[in-house]
Formats: C-alpha cells, structure tokens, sequence
DNA sequence: TATATATATGTTCTACTTTTCATATGAAAA
DNA sequence: TTTTCATATGAAAAGTAGAACATATATATA
C-alpha cells in the first residue's frame, strides 16, 4: 500500500529517535527497575546507583517518548513504566535476540 | 520471578546492540528499501542513493543481530528482511509512537 | 590469466550523545 | 521565612558511533 509507505518515511525520524531512546545502559536500567511499579527519582537511584542528575536527564528523554510517565506526590516525583507498550515491546525482542542473537548473548555474559 | 530479573540483567547488552542497530536513518532506510523483497547491494545503493561502503558497512550491522539474512548469487549478494520480527516489532512501535509521540511526529514532518 | 564488476574491510575524521559538575527550582518542615 | 530535602537544568568534558575515503577481496567473463 503506498500511504503506508509514505507514512514510514517520513516516521523514520520518530523511529531514530524511539530506538536511541533505548540503546543506553543508562535507561535500560531504569526501565527495568521500573518494572516492579513506579519509583521516584530517589528510589531509582538507589536501585541503580546512577548519579541524580544523570537518572533526571535520562528520564526526561524516557518520559518524553512517551515510556515513562510521572506522577508528582509532594515533594517527590513518581515514575511508572508504560506497560501498554515497553513491555510487550521487550518481551519481543527477548524472542527475537534468544532466537536470532545467540553470538551477541555470549558476548555479554 | 527472580530467574527472568536475572536473565533481563545479562540481557542488557543484548538490548542496547538491538536498538542501538536501529537507531540510524540509513539502517532503517536500509530496512525499509527491503520491505518488498530482497535486494542486492547496488539495488540497495540506486534505491538509498548511499555510498557502496556504507551500505556494506550497515549491512553487516543489520546481519550481525539477526535483523537481515544474507544470500550470494553469482557475483551478487541479496539481503532479505527477517520478516518474523522485524515487521511486528515495527507495526507495534507505530502504535505506539501514533498514541504517545504526537510531538516527536509533528517535529520529523 | 587478465580485466571488470560487485561487495567487503580498515582507518581516519567528524558529529553526536552521554556523563559530570555546578547551580537552580520546587516543595515541605522547622 | 529560613532551612532542608528532592528534583531539574545548563554547560563543559569525555566517550562513542557513523560517514567517508582508500583499498582489498571475491566472482565472473573475456
């Protein structure tokens, strides 16, 4: 279908930006340390180990590809995963590395 | 589960590999120009207009994690798409990018 | 086997992204 | 309202990856 093709084109810019958004240590790890429910920036720190200023600029770019949500509850600011989406998301990918990245899972263990 | 937090730990590099080889314009152009059929690599160069070296270069990038397979004919060499999960995983990403990402679209327009 | 065509590789240069550090803002408590 | 704690922002430094160019290899054909 050709609308789809013109759609793709010119989503390449979102899709650059999504796929970088998720191809740092960094925000990996916040990520997966949202995945047992929302934490504010505190806790994430003391999950990760980041620097606070590092885990704020990060999950500014998260929040704003729309991954993680905030929630603000007095003096501090609680993030949650979007499950609509990252979660299914990895979980794919999970299928695909396992299935067709077998050399790269050996590199990283 | 405490096995599945573990395996998504060792897996981080896996993941970073994974989105960090699609979040270039010319891997995802690359990509794109494979959607209805295999090309060989100068088909791939009159349909990109990118240089021979580059599109070698990314070609094997896309290879290495399993996103394109490669077969020789002749002095020829075609690359198809991994259709299994390269295509899901586009079509959930735009939902996901038309439901959250309404700014990053309007910017890559 | 010499030549032409197709693709791959190695290296340097450049641009971009992440991190870090210093500082600012925002919210609550004393 | 001053102090303290939580988070955000700005700018400079450091690290990394992509592009470009030159060259090498592979396959075919004359």
């Amino acid at each position: 279908m050709q609308s789809s093709e013109h759609k793709m084109e010119h989503m390449h810019g979102a899709y650059k930006l999504f796929f970088g958004a998720l191809a740092t240590d960094s925000r990996l790890h916040l990520l997966n340390a949202l995945r047992h429910g929302p934490k504010n920036v505190s806790e994430l720190g003391a999950a990760t180990r980041y620097e606070q200023s590092l885990i704020s600029h990060n999950l500014k770019i998260l929040e704003y590809h729309g991954m993680v949500f905030p929630e603000r509850r007095g003096k501090f600011k609680y993030y949650r995963l979007n499950d609509q989406t990252i979660t299914p998301l990895l979980r794919l990918i999970d299928a695909h590395i396992k299935k067709y990245c077998c050399k790269i899972l050996e590199g990283t263990r």
